[in-house]
Order: C-alpha cells, then sequence, then structure tokens
DNA sequence: CTTTACATTTTTGAATCCAATAACCTATAT
DNA sequence: ATATAGGTTATTGGATTCAAAAATGTAAAG
C-alpha cells in the first residue's frame, strides 16, 4: 500500500468521521477522485477496505454509501467492548502486571486524582481525563497476552461511539460531568487494585461494567441534554494511522 | 463487488485454506492473475481484502504472503470466541428463547445423542456431529440481539483453526473422540437448560468453556496424535459465500 | 393511474499501459 | 571479508480506456 493509497483512506476516514461526507450519503469514485485530486484507482481500492472495515454499506448491486448507525448498534459494540476489555484485565491479573505497566496505570490513577482534587472540572480537564482513560485502558489491552482480544476490540471499535477513543462534552452540565468522571476514576482504582491483587474474575466485572461509563453513564447522569451549541463531540479514534 | 471480483476472493480463499498456497508463500498479483485467468486488477483488489481480513500479512515495503500463524495465535483467538460465544449465551439467556429456537437448539441434542447412542462412532459420526456443533452455536449466536457480537465472532474467525467451522478426525483415536464429543455433547445439554432457564451466567460460563472443546480437549484427551495418514482436517470456513 | 418495455445515462469493473519504487545483483573500495 | 554505490530487474501503484451492468427516464399499453 502506497503512500498516496493510505492518505485517501485516511482522508476518507477522516471525511466520514468528521461529517463532510454524512451517514446515508452516496458516494461516487469519480465525485471523489476529483475531490482529493487524484484518479478513481486509489478512490476504488479505499471504499473497497473502508467498506470492509465497517465504515461503509453497500447500496444496490453496487456502489457504497456512508453506512448509517442506530443507536442500538453503538450500544451493542460498547457492550462486546466491555466483554473484550473485561477479558483483558483478567489476563492481565492472570499474567501480573510488570513494573512498567504497574507505573502508567499508577501514573493515571494519579494524574486523574490530580484533575478532581479541585472539586470541580472544566473541558480542558475532560479532555485531559479522556487522555489518561485511553491510556488506562489501551495499557490493559497492549499488555493482557493475547494479541487477538487487541485485535477484535479494534475491530469492534470501527463503531463509531462505540470506542474509547469518543467523548462528548455537554459543557452546560459539568457538575454532573464532575460526578461521571470522578466514578469513572474510582472504576479505575478499583481496577487497578483487582490488576496488582491478582484477581481475574474482579478485574473482569470491573472493567466490563466500565464500559458502560461512556455512553450509559451520561444518560444516567443526564449528561449531554444540553443544546447543540454547547455538546462537543471529540474524537481521536479512525484518523490515527 | 462483481460476481468475477467475489470469485476471485473466493478462490484465493479456497487455496490459502486448503494449502495450494502455503503458509509464508509470496504472492504475485502477475503470477495469481495467470493462474486464475483473469488480470491482475481484481487480483490487486482481492489481496489487499484478504490482507485485511487477516489471511495475508505483508512482505517488505509491498506485497504479500499467506501469513504464518502460530499455535499461540490461534489459542489467544480461541479464548477470545469463548468469551464472545459465552456473552452471546448470556444474551440469549437474558431475552429469552423463541419458539423456533428452542425447537432447532433441541432438535441439534436429540440428534446428539441419537448419535451417541450405540456407544461408539465412526467418521461420518464425527463429521454429522461438527454439523450439529456449527448449528448449535450459530442458532445461539444469531437470535442473541446483538449484532456486534455475531460481526466480532466471524472477524476472529479468520484465524485459522480457531473456529467452530473447524475439525480434525484423527481416525486412529476413535474411542477418545467418542469420549470427548459426548462431553461436547453434554456441554450443549447444559448450555441448552441454563438458557431455558433464564440463567445467563451460568449459560456464558458452560459456553466459554465449550469453546476448548476442539483443540485443547484434543489434547487432553489424546486425539490428534496420530500418524499423518489417520489425521484429517475438514473446514468448511471460510470459503462459504 | 399503474405497469411494462425500451432506450439512454451513469457508474462500476476489468484490462492495459506507463510510472514509481523496491529488491536484487555486481563491481569497487576499504 | 564487509560495506557502498550504481545499474538492472521485478513488482506494485496509478492513470486511462473500454466494457459491462445497473439505474433512470420516457413512452406506450392496460
Amino acid at each position: 500500500m502506497s503512500k498516496q493509497g493510505q492518505r485517501v483512506i485516511l482522508s476518507l476516514r477522516q471525511m466520514i468521521v468528521n461529517g463532510d461526507l454524512a451517514a446515508g450519503e452516496r458516494l461516487r469514485e469519480e465525485s471523489l477522485a476529483e475531490r482529493l485530486g487524484v484518479s478513481r484507482t486509489p478512490i476504488r481500492v479505499a471504499l473497497k477496505l473502508l467498506a470492509q472495515e465497517g465504515l461503509l454499506q453497500t447500496v444496490g448491486a453496487r456502489g457504497y454509501a456512508v453506512r448509517q448507525i442506530s443507536t442500538e448498534e453503538i450500544r451493542n459494540a460498547v457492550d462486546v467492548r466491555g466483554v473484550l476489555e473485561g477479558m483483558a484485565a483478567r489476563l492481565l491479573a492472570e499474567v501480573g502486571l510488570t513494573e512498567s505497566v504497574r507505573d502508567t496505570l499508577k501514573q493515571c490513577l494519579d494524574q486523574g486524582d490530580q484533575l478532581f482534587s479541585r472539586g470541580a472540572i472544566d473541558e480542558g480537564d475532560v479532555v485531559t481525563f479522556h487522555d489518561l482513560n485511553m491510556t488506562f485502558h489501551n495499557t490493559i489491552i497492549d499488555n493482557c497476552g493475547n494479541g487477538a482480544v487487541k485485535s477484535a476490540i479494534m475491530l469492534n471499535d470501527h463503531i463509531p461511539f462505540a470506542s474509547v477513543h469518543s467523548i462528548a462534552i455537554d459543557s452546560s452540565a459539568m457538575d454532573r460531568e464532575y460526578l461521571r468522571l470522578t466514578f469513572a476514576n474510582v472504576q479505575h482504582h478499583l481496577v487497578y487494585d483487582a490488576l496488582i491483587n491478582r484477581q481475574g474474575t474482579r478485574a473482569e466485572s470491573l472493567m466490563r461494567e466500565h464500559a458502560n461509563a461512556a455512553l450509559r453513564y451520561a444518560e444516567i447522569f443526564g449528561v449531554g441534554n444540553g443544546d447543540r451549541g454547547s455538546v462537543k463531540i471529540l474524537r481521536s479514534d479512525l484518523t490515527a494511522d
């Protein structure tokens, strides 16, 4: 896969993710080729790969549109991620933490604690916690010793909003966001405790539940109901290499 | 995707699965195009898709070889499948069985019982049980109400031998095969019992353990150590549409 | 008004050619 | 013997063209 080929895939992914290509929108090789300033050939390759990746759906006998994903599909994918991340935590508890893994996780916890230590948060804090959250999750997944789990999580993460990479920030409900995120931070503590104590089943259950922190907890804590202007979706997935 | 395009992908998959294209073998567009009697274009598409599917690995800066898969990778994938199939069983127990799902599962059980009722089995019986096993598993997965689970299982199944679709038959150890398969059939009964009694956690645990029936149980029961001529690998996956 | 048939347009798929790049080989210098 | 440089070959990637197939539009019939 050449540089240009990869750039085309990345660009199309980005356009899908940031809404330049809207859900349900019909994609035509020729217009995309014009838009990206290349011939149809790399577009055709990219469309097939993105379709296989799950970002596109076929239209009629041939051709693609940006895949429309229902709320139910997102929830289903979040559940699958919970189960897989739970498995990763269990495996890590079983094999035990190296010094360096332990340090990384501990650092996430400490920085999370510090973030919440003043009793309130702003948008920047949400983003910071989001990064810590990603590091915490990825450290567990990357060190659990089972590459098939990581693959399965990555493939499942192609459902937008199901992954740990997405956050929504509702600036009109920061007090409730504070509550939600401090709870999630405590969950991290509990997972860590289970890990260092080699409690695989406990780690699995905790981590499985923790997958609900983004969507379900947002609902439960009444986050994300602010007007359009106060809700920001940040996406850092799918556009990475 | 045209008929020819799909045929090319299927053919290449088949050749990978049945060993015509050996693990580690370098694949060249031109020679494959000649071999399949098409131009390079559909081969190029197919290679990229099969690579994304996990069947091929990249070689150097470009080009592909048939992916070499270690025993550990297979084991890891079996574990992931166990966790995902366990999840499917739990979900099905939670939503409950329709009449028709119940009938299908019961039928598998009855036919399994009948198969083992004479106290010994032959190769044909192994194949028959294999089909029943597949139907049992697929019925649970297809009716668990979470499409993301099914997707994750299908994607994980691209690791050869990790899926429920593969069986090995060691004709030199049919008494031990009998033992292994009757045990697996009892496991089916227990899963069914958990399902109809809405016992989600039980169903999940049973189904998770059951994923080990093919590989680990074969080891434990000393199956598959016969000489080359007495071990047949049957594959019904990856060549289906 | 609906359905069917036919013609036209649009879009994708395949083939072919050319370009780019990586891999390999050989010769030379250290 | 090893490393480097240069040349050649092999292979993939992109562009273009032509073909095939699907989608769309229009007219006619019921």
